[in-house]
DNA sequence: GCCAACGTTGGC
DNA sequence: GCCAACGTTGGC
């Protein structure tokens, strides 16, 4: 298999961004199944999206929240496609610059496919990366495995909101959500909070919605409307760019 | 093409 | 809500 794994941010919680809720948890992904991960906005976050594939392996993550961390496993299911939210202009992540007889901006499509039984924060991503001994409580991944966490660009690079998963990070992060082992009422926690998000009126942010106005039946409240998540993708999707790397960069 | 100013991401 | 890191923009 040439299939390659990916890290894909979201956030979780509610932010307005021109009168829309970019939020996008994984219980809303959960619910939606398949989502166009519209709203990246940075070039080389759309160039890897470029070079992903159907069946790659994404790991799905939460950012800009109180416990930032991978959520979920997911795999793309439709390669790049030109992102129409760009030629939105009610859309936050409408980009005036672009035109569709020539492209700019890509999404794919990504479809959930298992919650992480355990979170898997960042904090204890930093601290694994940041040891020169496996931390106790997740003995079980190794010296390689933590060598492999310290390699990660959600470590070495927090800002790109797309990034490359080499093979044994992939391997590491698995275990780390079967079998956890930390303390999760720590800083930050998640835990238990599990449920009763998404219900919160059903909103699913991103189905299949075509530039048109996509059924979003409920929501009369106008602006905010739930859907949308992916966007979150989009913002943070402009950060990550290459400054001095070029390592990953390469992409292009 | 360098670099300072600015804007944004996103952890804490 | 603060602010550090870092990407982007634009002057020169």
């Amino acid at each position: 298999m040439s299939q390659k794994h990916w890290l894909m941010k979201a956030e979780p919680d509610s932010r307005i961004v021109k009168g829309k809720d970019v939020k996008f948890s994984v219980d809303d992904f959960e619910a939606v199944k398949t989502t166009p991960w519209e709203g990246v906005r940075n070039a080389e976050a759309r160039n890897l999206m470029k070079e992903m594939h159907v069946g790659d392996k994404v790991l799905f993550y939460h950012s800009n929240c109180k416990n930032p961390g991978i959520t979920a496993f997911a795999e793309v299911s439709k390669e790049a496609y030109p992102d129409y939210t760009a030629w939105d202009s009610t859309h936050p992540y409408y980009d005036a610059k672009t035109d569709k007889a020539n492209p700019k901006w890509y999404m794919v499509d990504v479809t959930f496919v298992s919650r992480a039984k355990h979170l898997v924060p960042l904090s204890l991503l930093r601290t694994i990366a940041s040891s020169t001994d496996v931390p106790e409580e997740v003995s079980y991944i190794g010296e390689e495995g933590a060598k492999a966490i310290k390699g990660m660009a959600l470590v070495t690079r927090g800002r790109l909101s797309v990034q490359r998963v080499e093979g044994e990070a992939w391997k590491v992060i698995e275990q780390l959500a079967e079998r956890g082992g930390w303390d999760e009422g720590g800083p930050s926690k998640q835990k238990t909070k599990a449920k009763a998000k998404s219900s919160a009126r059903g909103r699913k942010k991103a189905t299949p919605k075509r530039d048109d106005e996509e059924q979003k039946e409920e929501e009369p409240e106008g602006s905010e409307g739930p859907r949308d998540g992916v966007a979150v993708a989009a913002k943070s999707a402009q950060t990550g760019s290459r400054k001095r790397t070029a390592e990953e960069a390469d992409v292009v």
